[in-house]
DNA sequence: CTTATATTTCGTTTACTAACGAAGTGATAT
DNA sequence: ATATCACTTCGTTAGTAAACGAAATATAAG
C-alpha cells in the first residue's frame, strides 16, 4: 500500500496545535481521563474531545475505558516509526514553554473525584 | 529566551501542507527558483512564493539571489535542532506519496529558460 | 530609459480548523 | 427505573490558512 498526501501531513497537522502538544506533554507525565485534561486547559469538554480524538487518530494516543472514565494515555506501540520517534523524544520535538511548565504543576495536584463532578 | 508556544507549533504548521512538502523533496534533489517550482505543482506564483516564505521563516529553506531569478534551496545551517533533524533524514518523515514521485521525474527535465517566461 | 521577466506583497474569496453549547450515548449510583 | 456523571457527536460561529489575480518591486535586456 503506497503513501498517501494524506498520511503525509496527518502527523504534522496534529502536532500543529498548541493544546494538543500541552495534552501530549501532560501525558507525558501520567494517564489522564478527559475532564481533568479540560479543567487545565480550560476549555469546553467537546474541545478536549475532540483534541483527544485527532491525537488518537494520529496514532499518538490511545484510550483506555475505566468505568465512567476514559483514561487517555501516550500510545506504547505506535503505528507509525514516526510516531514513535517524537513519542520517544518529545522534550526534544517539544520545548517546555511557560504553558506546559505550567501545566505539569498542576496536574500533579489534581483529583479526578474532586475537579470532575460539579 | 524561554522557549514560547510560537516556536513549539511553527515547525509543525509548517509541515502541515502537502505542497510545502513536495517543494521540500524537491529542493532535496537540487535547488530551484520559484517559477520551476511553480511549473511542477501548478499553482499561481504568489502561491508558490508564500509557500516557500513560510518555510524560510520556519528555517527550512534559504534563498539565494542569481540574477532575476531567486533560488531557494535547503539550509545548510537550520538555526534549530530540531529542523536539522528533519532535513537530514527528510525521506523518513516525508514518505515518497505519488505527487511527490511524480515531481521529482518533472525535476529532472525542467530547464528554467524554457519553463520560466510565457 | 523603456520594456520584459521573476518575484513579492496586497486584497479578496474560499476552504478549513478550533471553539462553544446542546443533544445523545454509556456507565455508575441511588 | 431514574438520576447523575463522563464523555462523544452534532450544528453553529469565529478565526485561520490557502488560493487567486492585480499591483508593486527588482533586476535584466533592448
Amino acid at each position: 500500500m503506497p503513501a498517501t498526501i494524506k498520511d503525509n501531513t496527518k502527523l504534522f497537522k496534529a502536532l500543529s496545535d498548541p493544546n494538543r502538544l500541552r495534552i501530549l506533554k501532560m501525558l507525558q507525565t501520567k494517564s489522564l481521563c478527559v475532564c481533568e485534561i479540560t479543567e487545565v486547559l480550560k476549555l469546553a469538554t467537546s474541545t478536549v474531545s475532540k483534541h483527544l480524538s485527532i491525537l488518537r487518530y494520529a496514532g499518538f494516543v490511545i484510550e483506555q475505558k475505566e468505568g465512567k472514565w476514559v483514561n487517555y494515555l501516550i500510545n506504547p506501540k505506535p503505528p507509525d516509526q514516526r510516531i514513535s520517534s517524537v513519542l520517544s523524544t518529545l522534550d526534544f520535538w517539544i520545548a517546555d514553554d511557560n504553558s506546559i511548565i505550567s501545566d505539569k504543576q498542576k496536574i500533579q495536584n489534581i483529583d479526578r473525584n474532586i475537579v470532575c463532578g460539579r
